[in-house]
DNA sequence: TAGTGGTCTAGACCACTTG
DNA sequence: AAGTGGTCTAGACCACTAC
């Protein structure tokens, strides 16, 4: 096997016409690992060479194999440790990004006009499970708020929020404007959380707000917020059928 | 405002017992930003400094101004352009990371006995759909399988595949002893795809292979990848109830 | 304790893109 | 044409951790 970048001179013969052009620099060194890898030179659970071994074998400074190295790790090709080295991940895991946007955004992105029906706003205590899940005290107080989400003037998302109120300015803001979710992305300091897939048949009162037949399978996404360690939001978001999330890959 | 990185000189007196340390380097620099973004001092849509603007400010290198700035770039707060400048997003999105397991270790993972049943194997012409979504001309010869997994013995997933048998090794793996996703995440190079995910009222067949009520709403992952630019598979997985995919936050 | 990756620096050149 | 980010280098020190 050559050395490394093989000094592509002029390239004077088009040998493949690659619909990518040949990656250069740390890319190169990332395309180089990973056909090692995929041409099982270096097995899975294996240590490979060290950056300085690397770094030495494809002529580049020390950094540019750690650049390499560093992706393929945070896309779960890699494992690195300290004094341990580098391994061929045992289990890869196929590693996907998501793009949430904000709802309006996501309407309008379909070329579809976007609407919003508050249909309850309400301070109530917080019901157990909720406040479980956000760490506070069971019946804290809470912003309890309903929203239909309309797509070309038809129920496209059912969201149903509790909202810590001691995040709201003063003079608090419009929900039935401003979608809460909207709101906070520009106004809350950056926070942690989690998000849950699942499916669910449409209760009585979600088939009767979204225009469906009772049992009809909804997407639903849950999401906890916290700044810190300060709750912000619990939400539930039931899709109209037809909803798909997609990678970005 | 005082300079950035206050000199933590000693930190004599421990003023707020932080659950994190104060970050340093190059993360010092992103928590930085990322404050002055939600203290609202950077506008969405405005441009901030230059990089060597921030790392004189800071005190610093500008590649580790490079470093932060970049991270925040791939969270999607910040967009940046050669020449045009680093600007805060606009439309701030919410990018999760999934890490999406083989199957039988997310079985494996919950502490169940993982099992499987290979319950079709034949060689088919691609229906449309199907070939359309992989790029392949109609009725191309593909691997068809359908295999239940088991947790504990009971259906957790069934899932329907198409796979391009161009990318068989002679003797062709078993898939009844090991599922077509491992085998091919250790046997095939790196592959591009994208996943959708979506919810739906499980099918006479499907209710009847999971051992559920028709119309019971399942969680639904549909997979298609390529390996440069040769189809590999395409999958449609269906999720026994309970079923939920969580974001690694 | 010694080996390895994580990070920083000061400087440089280059690629891209806006004006 | 010029400004900005993208990347590379050669060297250095440090943090973590397996041995």
């Amino acid at each position: 096997m050559p050395d490394w970048p093989a000094p592509v001179v002029a390239a004077s013969s088009p040998a493949k016409p690659l619909p990518r052009p040949a990656p250069q620099g740390w890319e190169a060194i990332r395309a180089e690992v990973l056909h090692r890898i995929h041409a099982r030179l270096w097995l899975p659970g294996a240590t490979i060479p060290t950056e300085e071994a690397l770094a030495q074998e494809f002529g580049c400074a020390r950094a540019t194999v750690n650049r390499a190295l560093r992706d393929l790790a945070e896309a779960g090709v890699l494992e690195r440790r300290r004094k341990a080295g580098t391994r061929v991940a045992l289990h890869p895991v196929r590693r996907a990004t998501l793009d949430i946007p904000v709802t309006r955004r996501e309407v309008e992105g379909r070329g579809q006009s976007y609407g919003l029906h508050l249909l309850e706003q309400a301070l109530l205590p917080a019901p157990v499970p909720v406040a479980a899940q956000l760490g506070l005290a069971p019946a804290t107080p809470l912003l309890h708020l309903c929203t239909l989400h309309l797509a070309d003037g038809r129920p496209f998302l059912y969201e149903v929020r509790w909202l810590n109120p001691a995040l709201l300015p003063d003079p608090a803001p419009d929900f039935a404007a401003i979608s809460a979710n909207e709101w906070l992305v520009g106004h809350v300091p950056y926070t942690t959380g989690d998000i849950a897939f699942s499916a669910a048949n449409a209760t009585a009162h979600e088939a009767e707000v979204l225009g469906l037949a009772p049992g009809t399978a909804l997407f639903i996404t849950e999401r906890c917020t916290w700044s810190g360690d300060r709750a912000i939001t619990a939400v539930r978001l039931a899709y109209a059928p037809g909803y798909r999330l997609h990678t970005m890959v």
